[in-house]
RNA sequence: UCCUCAGUAGCUCAAUGGCAGAGCAUUCGGCUGUUAACCGAAGGGUUGUAGGUUCGAGUCCUACCUGAGGAGCCA
């Protein structure tokens, strides 16, 4: 019995009979001969068959295969320079698993489709491919990403998904009923992981958190991974100096272990090699600079109004000015989260950063300092109208020993839609989330 | 919530207000090196829904439904 293995690790038994397991992918025929493309998760590979080297039944059970029929294939790897992938198998033997009837044919066609009709079909689109190439790219990005984090001696801790109540108000929140209480799916594990943090020293979470949002654009889900690092005795400066060689960090070792996936979806890789420390670093009020100036040049539309925070377009047109992701720093506090330190240069803005992709893809990190004062963060709770009983464990962090702590978010769908320059996040996630749809 | 665009065969799309079509997919036939193979044939339609204008509506008008991506908000 020939070996079993994969496509991707065909070209260690050139020469060699084997046996792979997956599905049909497309099937070419010139009269006599057989062209079958074999698809198994970890890429494509030719195979050939001859009518007059195989029984006659092998030859027409092979002609009648239809679309994403599985089979166990068994043949010789050959060398072929006419190959994409630098093999092809010639096939000795077949079996099917299972045939995909004639009278329903696989729906997704080699041949183009609607946005629509392939997420109709997410659960069979998955097999497309380029979803391939993207899955594989985003398992490694999670693997990267906590590798960073251990390799840092940082430990993970699990907030909860069920909250009792909202940390920036209830209308971005699904409610839950919980027994006989209104529960909320998370919208971040911040705040907890303070508290991991002051147990622990410095941790991480890695989660999926739930955004109630109406929003519809190519940037937005309303479930999403996001992986959050909090740190004891750390600063904004150490947060922003961790996230930018965080972000190298996972950018290199893309590189460096899905290329060949990188070069199936058509990723430009010169901008990803680029990315190296340091970041540049904007205040809001440098930012507002290049803003104005921007307007002045007719390049934006909207003059923009000194106090807000910035949207998708100023933070487009500030992030394309840069070949790397840029450190914006130093919001007014009043457009930030309550639970942010005020800088003490100026009381007015908040020691924060947002990090934007470079090639519009907008704010892919979002961190800041965490206020340290009881008596200032009970003072910004009941400003913010914040059920003060339901904050009364963070309000403890305050009082049992505090310490200056800082940390940062960042957002997995919008990191692997910019590594791999995708047109929208619905793509980076197998099954995704979105305002107008839940099925499958 | 607001703005813009779109809905015709299983899929991707055509059709000046005048006979509803093509490519792919499926089925049948042909081809010994095909690369989204190619060549020939067949089957396949409540033109998103409900009204209206008209001799005549896929096409024009109104409302609604569904979807898309942009604003706001955000990662």
């Amino acid at each position: 019995m020939a070996p079993i293995t994969t496509i991707e690790h065909l070209g260690q038994f050139e020469g060699q009979d084997v046996t792979l397991r997956g599905w049909l992918y497309n099937l070419r025929e010139s009269g006599k001969l057989l062209f079958p493309i074999f698809r198994d998760g970890t890429g494509l590979v030719q195979g050939v068959m001859f009518k007059k080297a195989v029984a006659p039944e092998m030859f027409e059970t092979l002609k009648g295969l239809t679309q994403e029929s599985s089979v166990i294939i068994h043949g010789k790897v050959r060398a072929d320079q006419r190959a994409p992938g630098g093999y092809e198998l010639d096939l000795a033997g077949i079996e099917v698993v299972q045939k995909v009837p004639e009278e329903t044919p696989y729906p997704i066609s080699l041949k183009d489709h609607g946005v629509e009709f392939l997420m109709e079909h997410r659960h069979l689109w998955l097999r497309s491919p380029r979803q391939v190439a993207i899955l594989r790219i985003r398992s490694e990005i999670e693997r990267a990403m906590q590798d960073f984090f251990y390799s840092r001696d940082f430990i993970r801790t699990d907030p909860p998904i069920l909250t009792p109540a909202a940390c920036e108000g209830t209308s971005t929140l699904f409610p839950v009923d919980y027994f006989e209480e209104q529960a909320y799916l998370t919208q971040s594990g911040q705040l907890y992981i303070e508290a991991t943090a002051m147990a622990l020293g410095k941790v991480y979470s890695f989660g999926p958190t739930f955004r109630a949002e109406k929003s519809k654009t190519r940037r937005h889900l309303t479930e999403f991974w996001m992986i959050e690092p909090e740190i004891a005795y750390a600063t904004l400066d150490d947060v922003m100096t961790l996230a930018e060689d965080f972000i190298t960090f996972i950018v290199k070792r893309v590189l460096e272990k899905r290329r060949h996936e990188l070069e199936v979806i058509g990723r430009d890789i010169a901008p990803l090699e680029k990315i190296e420390p340091p970041f540049p670093r904007v205040s809001y009020d440098e930012a507002v600079k290049m803003l104005d100036e921007g307007f002045a040049k007719g390049e934006l539309e909207l003059k923009f109004e000194y106090g807000n925070d910035f949207g998708s377009p100023d933070e487009t047109y500030i992030s394309s000015k840069f070949d790397r992701p840029v450190m914006i720093h130093r919001y007014p506090a009043a457009v930030k989260a309550f639970y942010m330190e005020p800088d003490p240069a100026d009381l007015s803005k908040a020691l924060c950063v947002d990090v934007l992709a470079p090639e519009g893809y907008g704010e892919i990190i979002g961190g800041s300092q965490r206020m340290g004062s009881y008596e200032r963060l009970l003072e910004r709770i009941k400003q913010h109208e914040l059920p003060e009983e339901a904050f009364q464990w963070y309000l403890d962090l305050r009082k049992f020993g505090g310490v200056p702590h800082a940390g940062f978010g960042m957002g997995l769908e919008r990191a692997v839609a910019w590594i791999c320059k995708l047109d929208h996040v619905r793509e980076t996630i197998p099954f995704p989330r979105t305002l107008n749809r839940m099925y499958p």
